[in-house]
RNA sequence: GUCCCGAUCGUCUAGAGGCCUAGGACAUCGCCCUUUCACGGCGGUAACCGGGGUUCGAAUCCCCGUCGGGACGCCA
């Protein structure tokens, strides 16, 4: 959260730290009638569920620690009970939901769930409703996932007698494959982003987007994001994961980035101690990466040089363009040091030798690069300096 | 299986009954720019899941089907 700039107002808050609160919550709903002990064990749970799975119902508890129908019923020996919310077994439950609208549910489709278990500990669905009054939560956010959970959270809001708050379900993200993402399918660390390059604010602004729209809007601050979100516009179905589309959003902060920022963030991928300063290459190099390790990977030209095969050598250097390097080689040494008088001595050599740029370019590049994708020639030998430049020519020329 | 929710280009989406000959973005294809690769510019291919209604008129409203997602824990 932090990374990406998300901050929080208050907290975190410990539930094992409020364990008192959530029994006293507990007892009130039991004196009120609305909650009450049962003493069901695991096993007893797990064969009244699998015996009603197989006869194709939906596995609930049957509520028959209910006091009006326990009686008789005997109480295990030295077994402390967990507490069950008495859920009402006729009507409806409801609420207009921020995103999906109207959303009800029968009653007799819920069961009595366990709010306390034996050991004190509240479960999430009573826990949350606890927290949410205590902490004056308006608004309840959340994945889809819990469209289910809301009826049960809704009783209990009324059967402690308390306005509720509003609920907004946000749609699930799916991965590529149309599988749910999820922190136990195709977990993916918000983290790992930040390692494959991509700048928070990219990130951000990508998830935004999935899910949500503004008209036609794509690339927008954080700042405008703020002022025109709205539940109205939040997709109701799930959105697949597009990293295509996600790297492009990277490309286009990283175009309108900080270079001395970029520059700093770059320092995980790239060792750039020695060169030009890096600064001054992220400035030429950054219209074209869509990520972090990429602009990192372009910038190696200037800080790890590797020598080209030597079959390339050879495919570059012929007869034309073997006279045409040593004459750049030897107006280099001469020439003032600043793109534009570089880029006259490549314009002589090409004007002198008759050739066109790409072919004394080429060879160039590889020649001092070692590579032949790169920013322009009069850029690049700005950027490395005179004895770089002369050392690689002529370790390619020499003897020839 | 039962319940809940959903469905527009391959993907993310605009769309609140006539502004829709269905718009934008990513991807893709072509052209231009060009010192290679990118960036950028211009253009193309490409979608309202199916069937019934309602209406003068439906991508938009209703019903059914299909498909997709979610939930059915003493997990959160």
């Amino acid at each position: 959260m932090k990374w990406l700039g998300l901050d929080w107002d208050e907290g975190p808050f410990f539930q094992m730290k409020r364990l008192d609160r959530y029994k006293a919550v507990a007892e009130q709903l039991i004196a009120s009638g609305h909650a009450y002990p049962c003493w069901m064990s695991r096993e007893e749970l797990d064969s009244l569920r699998k015996e009603q799975t197989e006869k194709g119902l939906k596995p609930r508890y049957d509520g028959r620690w209910r006091p009006e129908r326990a009686q008789g019923m005997k109480k295990p020996e030295g077994v402390k009970p967990v507490i069950r919310f008495r859920t009402p077994e006729e009507g409806e439950v409801g609420w207009n939901d921020l995103v999906k609208g109207p959303i009800s549910f029968p009653n007799k489709e819920l069961d009595d769930l366990v709010i306390l278990r034996a050991d004190g500990v509240p479960t999430y669905n009573f826990g949350v409703v606890v927290d949410d009054l205590d902490m004056q939560i308006t608004h309840v956010i959340r994945g889809d996932d819990h469209v289910n959970n809301t009826p049960r959270q809704l009783h209990i809001f009324n059967a402690l007698g308390k306005p509720l708050p509003s609920f907004a379900h946000l749609p699930m993200l799916l991965g590529a494959d149309g599988e749910r993402l999820s922190k136990r399918h195709g977990a993916v660390s918000v983290l790992q982003y930040r390692e494959e390059g991509f700048l928070p604010a990219a990130l951000n602004n990508y998830l935004a987007r999935l899910g949500w729209s503004h008209g036609n809007e794509e690339v927008f601050s954080r700042e405008r994001l703020v002022e025109w979100f709205d539940f109205a516009h939040v997709s109701r179905s799930p959105a697949k994961f597009d990293a295509e589309k996600a790297l492009w959003m990277n490309q286009q902060y990283i175009k309108g980035a900080d270079d001395a920022l970029l520059a700093s963030l770059l320092a995980p991928f790239l060792d750039s101690s020695a060169g030009p300063p890096l600064e001054k290459v992220v400035a030429l190099l950054k219209d074209r990466a869509n990520s972090l390790p990429q602009l990192a990977d372009s910038a190696r030209i200037f800080y790890a040089y590797a020598d080209p095969a030597p079959a390339e050598v050879a495919k570059a250097l012929n007869d034309s363009t073997r006279p045409a390097l040593r004459m750049l080689m030897e107006k280099l040494a001469g020439a003032a040091w600043d793109r534009k008088s570089l880029a006259a001595v490549i314009a002589d050599v090409l004007k002198a030798t008759g050739l066109k740029m790409p072919a004394l370019a080429m060879p160039a590049r590889l020649l001092i690069t070692g590579r032949t994708q790169t920013p322009s020639l009069d850029a690049v030998l700005e950027l490395l300096g005179r004895e770089i430049i002369l050392e690689r020519l002529a370790r390619h020329l020499q003897g020839e």
